[in-house]
DNA sequence: GATGAAACAGCCGAGCT
DNA sequence: AGCTCGGCTGTTTCATC
């Protein structure tokens, strides 16, 4: 993990899609190197997946909302298998404070929005924020900030 | 946009890099029309792009956290451009509720992330909740559960 | 949309520094 | 030991039907 490593990640959550030999020109290395270097990698656990970013407006979706849910200790057990099958469910997080619970979904509309609130109520009390724009999404990670571990 | 091109769009979701002719045996086409069909939704704004998966933990980003941020509509105007330039803000919400702005962010340590609410604060009152563990994050979209559009 | 041929990128070897 | 350069395989793309 230098900082060759780092630039090429950061390329790759850029475009996956970057072909060898432009990553090579960029970090002054042959395109078998770079290979080796995005192998290891993802065997180390570096690169999780490569993932086509889908537009939401396009396929419909057209409610964003966060979710806080409170759910008890017990609950959890019920609650994890029935969100990991929810495939509105984009993102879910355990967290401190009030409610333990903060769910990112995505709807058509409002409607179904309610509908899916209606079926969380099981679990416990929610408190729902409506998503008006998003501003930052790149999901990347900054490869550079770090100090050189390994 | 027909249930063969979202098929594509499913399979494009879980892994990018998935060839052409493996796609193709899946939906009973041939590779060249598979490779239209997608270049045909990159040009229409279906796909936005392929980024690479990387795990925040291996690279030393061992916090995450959600902050709700109270912001002024006049501060908005400051706000979003800073915003855009952290690197550590994986994703930024503009919500209803109490406080207008919701961001997901990444540090090392709590350490960085007390220092980057320090920041925060002369835009408004902040909440911040620490994420325990993450039971989903696919951030794939289904695009079987929607009705035809076109 | 399917079939074939050509171009391209990515993979694996050998040789070198 | 790691990188660079070669040939080879597989994938993608283009032209034709």
């Amino acid at each position: 993990m230098d900082v060759v490593d780092r630039t090429i990640l950061n390329i790759l959550q850029r475009n996956a899609k970057c072909p060898l030999k432009e990553i090579a020109e960029k970090v002054y290395l042959s395109t078998p190197a770079v290979s080796a270097r995005i192998e290891k990698m993802e065997k180390e656990g570096y690169i999780l997946g490569y993932q086509a970013q889908v537009n939401p407006e396009a396929l419909g979706y057209h409610i964003k909302a966060l979710i806080n849910l409170e759910v008890s200790p017990e609950g959890k057990t019920v609650f994890y298998p029935f969100v990991r099958k929810c495939s509105n469910v984009i993102e879910c997080n355990c967290v401190t404070g009030e409610y333990s619970m903060v769910l990112e979904v995505l709807f058509p509309s409002t409607t179904e929005l309610d509908k899916f609130i209606g079926e969380l109520q099981r679990f416990g009390r929610t408190k729902t924020l409506i998503v008006f724009s998003t501003s930052v999404e790149h999901r990347g990670i900054n490869a550079d900030i770090e100090e050189t571990l390994e």
